[in-house]
DNA sequence: CGATTGCTTGACTGGGTTCAAGGCCAGTGG
DNA sequence: CCACTGGCCTTGAACCCAGTCAAGCAATCG
């Protein structure tokens, strides 16, 4: 097994030389087909009808990663694209100096790997132990020849993240820590939502990786948890578990129109 | 003509109804073709062939915008998808007490309006007299069908636009205010390459919407400049002319790899 | 001309960062 | 069983970068 305790962060501070790490646990899995994937409904595969996911089964396979560990680093050759089927894995790109900002968190169904010149331009790294559906990119391109409604699929995919991204630009240039706070809550209860207690979000990220997605400082998000716990908007059984007490009130610290 | 002369800033500020204008100058134009398109080599429109271009030019009209007047707002029904013809324009997104975030600037060649739900994400206001080329959605979207070049096109404008975001997350979350001038002056030289005086860009847009770009405020953007000033990085002929005197140390200021 | 608009500059403030310490808990080993 | 350790989170105190408030200046325009 690979060592891989140290986060790209600390890696990139020590200046050590940057290399993707080929997965510690992979389990090469084209047999299994996609008819079983938890992940179908909510992933680009929807696109294809069950007679065509054979066509997909046959080029994908299973990857699996450890907390902490590195998918792939910004800068490495793009020569897959993922499916997120569990776990959560966050994208992210750092400064020279080791200041990380995460672009975004992904959770089951959730698509990455979209690059330009062949290179990732960001990096990722499991959240939680992840499993991901791993395509290689040059057969992924065939597929989305093949099935424009699978192509159909994945531009709605980016045009979504682009307006999550514009969405998160506002947050970083204009909110202050409560509003981001209050907003980053509310995404989160939104993409957990039609749970059994879906005021009850379990946030499996650390503080630095809430800080580095909302342009903060872990003291800053941990100050302003408490801040909103001891305004009784929010409860924390335990720090991650987030209970939503005032949802009214956290939206409108949010600056958002709706839950 | 209509009364534009408020921007959207102080619209929302003063609490009026927001309701999109139609154009002050608008000239629809299907009759000339594509062929004599000064944005076409840079746009979209190149994944199409010479033989193809009738389909395009014949669901285009061309519409003309005066400075600061709103192309659309956030919210309205998206069903206009638009190429920047000639002139300068700024996307943005406005919270409720009046805090503005640019999300981008667009030049000749680029091209806007993907959305979702049928809803517009974002505002378009015109930062200098401009022309854009306008598609409805429904023809569009059958052109898409039809030339999967074009669909091709569009899905890599979208992951390229997705990238960038992701870039201007991180200088909005994680940069100083001097890295993130240094950051925006390089990356408008690199727009504006291979034109004569590579090294003096003009900034058609006011201080204002810099610092809405970047996540500042209009004092700390003039403070940020005179400071590149005074150290001799870059001079300014006048407010909106930017000279790059030592385009090694600006490259060393903004935490990029190159220019 | 005076008035307005856009940019700059100065003085002061404050929200968030930095630096530092302490608590809690799980894992480990004597 | 308990001391020790390290990771993660919280809290406090001091600091600082960018924001706020205010004034002044240059160019444009009615």
């Amino acid at each position: 097994m690979y060592e891989v305790a140290l986060t790209s962060r600390e890696k990139n501070r020590d200046g050590d030389p940057i290399i993707s790490l080929t997965p510690a646990v992979s389990r090469p899995d084209k047999a299994s087909g996609c008819q079983a994937c938890g992940a179908r409904q909510k992933s680009i595969c929807a696109a294809l009808s069950s007679g065509d996911l054979p066509m997909m089964a046959a080029i994908r396979s299973d990857v699996r990663f450890a907390p902490n560990q590195t998918v792939f680093f910004e800068g490495d050759p793009a020569d897959s694209l993922f499916n997120v089927k569990q776990g959560v894995v966050k994208l992210f790109k750092l400064l020279a100096d080791g200041r990380a900002q995460i672009t975004g968190f992904l959770f089951p169904g959730d698509f990455l790997g979209l690059a330009l010149l062949n290179k990732y331009s960001y990096s990722c790294e499991a959240v939680t132990a992840s499993e991901l559906c791993r395509f290689p990119r040059v057969e992924f391109e065939r597929l989305l020849e093949r099935f424009p409604a699978l192509e159909r699929e994945v531009l709605s995919t980016a045009s979504n993240e682009l307006a999550a991204a514009q969405d998160q630009m506002l947050l970083l240039g204009r909110k202050t820590a409560q509003e981001r706070l209050a907003t980053f809550l509310i995404m989160m209860r939104r993409r957990t939502a039609a749970s059994a207690q879906a005021d009850t979000i379990v946030l499996p990220m650390s503080r630095q990786d809430i800080g580095d997605y909302l342009g903060l400082t872990i003291e800053t998000v941990s100050r302003t948890v408490t801040r909103l716990r001891k305004s009784g908007t929010i409860e924390l059984p335990d720090p991650h578990r987030f209970v939503i007490r005032d949802p009214e009130a956290l939206a409108a610290l949010s600056g958002l129109e709706d839950l």
